[in-house]
DNA sequence: ACCCTGTTCGGACCAGCAGTCCGGATGCAG
DNA sequence: CTGCATCCGGACTGCTGGTCCGAACAGGGT
């Protein structure tokens, strides 16, 4: 029984220092209430070195890549493989805001790290995988109703709302998924169509 | 003391350091185009020292948004006191269309400045007087059609579309106004009502 | 049980950043 | 011309993201 586990190359403490670095990573987060990390903190609370943080994840945006990535997992595969109407089979309506739902729900639980995401990706932040893969989606749900071009542009017009820093503004305590809500709307109005029942 | 407090004549060097400064600032940012401007270059570009620079402008956010006010007071001026359709007057729909021409303008000509404003004012970028100004009046034109809340929510969701970098990405060379008219044909869906007879 | 080798570790190190400070220079009023 | 408030400049600080390399070590082969 030699480890059947996927990889077999990745040695066993490195393992649990990266998971180490992302325990950290979320950790300073949440009790920093969205002031910056800095990845000498993140490696001290961590218990490693500097070394370490930056060979598992490159650069400050590949370990916050990575964390998102890990929140939001479930919700891609929900949407590629997973029942209706999150995934394929659904109208077109209904997929929208079952995806909407999903998106919404990750980026109000996680509105900090999103934050922190988009600094630390500045420019590149339209070239990341993760951001390609919503726009894609969204934009072929909007291609339904829209010429190619319209659809590409408000597949990033709908994404440009998930500001990390403006989910939190529009989060009220009292009111967890306002947010969501108030996308889902305004991307049905967009879907172009009927939105009065 | 009663004129001393505002009109206090500023020194000569003082004033033509500050315009220095803005032009300094402006050339790197448009020949590094849209790489990190560092306030060094600035005060060595415009031949001054770095004090001087953080004296005149606070912080690195305080000069790009002096320089942004700068592009962008004309159109602030015309939306509050012009002629209509950008000032008073015009029908909720012209309204609409003129200030989103009028503010697509700004940020497609100085999408590199934008992106960089964003970057240095991170999460105060909610707390920009600038900003608060256009969502002000964006909500103000949403809430013929809508509740408050829900046109609060409309108008900081089209203008996170006026991020920088997507603004940018969004602008081929050969259509410079492309972006513009996406963003005047969202609005005008959101807005709701009539899309098309 | 025990090497042997390639992988990983750790933290000193580097360049560069925003922002501060104060002795000295200088415009301006009288 | 003189005195003084204002402004200037650039050395300085504290911190950052990111690099590097000798040392430590895991773990399969024997």
């Amino acid at each position: 029984m030699t480890t059947s586990r996927t990889e077999r190359t990745e040695r066993a403490d490195a393992l649990r220092n990266r998971e180490a670095v992302l325990r950290a990573t979320e950790r300073l987060l949440a009790e920093g209430g969205g002031a910056p990390v800095s990845l000498d903190r993140v490696a001290a609370l961590a218990g490693v070195g500097k070394g370490t943080v930056f060979r598992r994840f490159g650069s400050r945006a590949g370990l916050l890549q990575a964390l998102l990535e890990e929140r939001s997992a479930s919700l891609r595969l929900a949407v590629t493989e997973g029942p209706p109407p999150l995934g394929p089979g659904a109208p077109v309506r209904e997929r929208l805001l079952a995806f909407l739902d999903g998106l919404g729900a990750v980026a109000e639980g996680n509105a900090i790290l999103l934050a922190a995401h988009e600094q630390a990706c500045a420019a590149d932040k339209y070239r990341d995988p993760s951001y390609l893969f919503w726009h894609r989606h969204l934009s072929g749900l909007f291609a339904a109703h829209h010429p190619a071009t319209e659809a590409d542009f408000l597949a990033h017009a709908v994404l440009a709302a998930f500001d990390g820093d403006l989910v939190r503004e529009l989060t009220p305590p009292d009111d967890p998924r306002r947010f969501t809500r108030s996308v889902q709307r305004m991307a049905v109005a967009l879907l172009g169509g009927d939105t009065a029942p």
